[in-house]
DNA sequence: AACTAATCAACAATCATTGTTGATAACGGC
DNA sequence: GCCGTTATCAACAATGATTGTTGATTAGTT
C-alpha cells in the first residue's frame, strides 16, 4: 500500500482531482485490517469524514483498482475485498469468522509449468485456503464449541470479529 | 461425478425422495459441460423435462452439495458454478469467456507446510488460476484481436461459448 | 391407499453493486 | 481569486443471483 501521499499523486497524474473523500479512503485503507469490504471501508470513511456516500467509496474503490493500486478479491464470501497488499501472497479464508488473511507466497509453493500442455496460458495464479484464522483456531482449541454453526456471516455483523 | 442411480440410491438413504426432476438434475449433471451455473442446469433440465421450476433446480443442487456429491465454486464470476468433478484438481477461470478449466492436480505443484506457524489451520487449498482457455487462445493467437473488451460475461449469454 | 415430502407458480425479498438525475460543491490551471 | 470541469451528494431505481413464502397439487415410499 502506497502513502496517501503518493496515490493523491498518482489520481493527479491520471487527471483525477484529489477529493477530500478520496483522500480519506487512500487514508483508511491504510491504517484498517487487510481485506476490507465496500461497507466496513464506507463505515471508516464515514467517522473522518461524515456524508460521505457509500457510492463515492465504490467509485474511489475502483478508481483504485484500475489505477493498479488495489486488488479487488471476490472470494465467495458474498462481498468483494478490496486489497491493498500489493506483495505476492496468498489468502485463506477463514470458515468460521470470514476473515482473509494473508499468506505471504513464500510461505508456500506453487508450480504449474505443466499446465501449458493443455493449451491454456495462465496469467495470475493465486493459491485459496479455506480453514481457520488464528483467533478462531485459538478458540476453537479451547473451548472446542462450534460444530459447524455458521452458515456465511453477512457484510453487515462482518466488522473485525476479533476486537 | 456418480450415476444418476448411484445418486438415486443416496438420496433414498438420506430419506429424499427421487422424483423425476431430481432424476432430470442428476442425468444432466453426468452429461453437460465441466463447470455449469444454476441457469445452464436449469435450461437443460427443462428440454427434457418441462415445467421445472429454476427454484427446484436451485434446492436440488444444494442438496447435492450438502451431500458431498457436488461443490458449489464461487470464483468471482458472478454466480456459483456446480463442479461434480470429485477428484483432485484446480481451475482456470478465462478471463475472455468466463469458462472454468479443470486443471488435473498432478500438472501442478502446491505447497503450503510453512503456513502453519502462522498459527492458522488449513482443511482446503485450490489454485485459481487466470488467462485464456485453450479455444479463446487458440483464437487470440490467430486474430490477435481482444486487446480487453470483455468485461465480465453475464449468465444470460454465458451458454457454451464454444460449441 | 395413505402419509408425507416434493413441486409448482407466482411473488416478494435479500444483498452487493452500479446506473441515473439534477443540484451543489470544490479542485486545479490560469 | 476565477472559472471550467469534475466530483459528490441524496434519493432512487435497477440489476442479477439466490432464497423465502404460500397454498394448492402431485407423486414417492412404505
Amino acid at each position: 500500500m502506497r502513502s496517501p501521499e503518493a496515490l493523491a499523486q498518482r489520481f493527479r497524474e491520471a487527471n483525477l482531482k484529489v477529493t477530500p473523500q478520496r483522500m480519506a479512503v487512500f487514508e483508511v485503507l491504510g491504517t484498517g485490517p487487510g481485506h476490507p469490504a465496500a461497507e466496513q471501508i464506507h463505515r471508516s470513511v464515514v467517522e473522518k469524514l461524515p456524508n460521505v456516500s457509500l457510492r463515492t467509496v465504490y467509485q474511489v474503490l475502483r478508481e483504485l483498482s484500475e489505477l493498479g493500486e488495489l486488488v479487488m478479491l471476490d472470494l465467495g464470501t458474498g462481498a468483494v475485498r478490496y486489497d491493498h497488499n500489493l506483495t505476492q501472497h496468498h489468502h485463506l479464508v477463514c470458515d468460521e469468522c470470514g476473515a482473509v488473511v494473508d499468506i505471504p507466497a513464500h510461505l508456500t509453493e506453487v508450480q504449474y509449468a505443466g499446465v501449458a500442455d493443455l493449451g491454456v496460458s495462465v496469467s495470475t495464479a493465486e493459491l485459496v485456503m479455506r480453514g481457520t484464522c488464528s483467533p478462531c483456531h485459538a478458540a476453537g482449541s479451547t473451548t472446542a464449541e462450534s460444530t459447524k454453526p455458521s452458515s456465511q456471516p453477512t457484510m453487515q455483523q462482518l466488522g473485525d470479529p476479533h476486537a
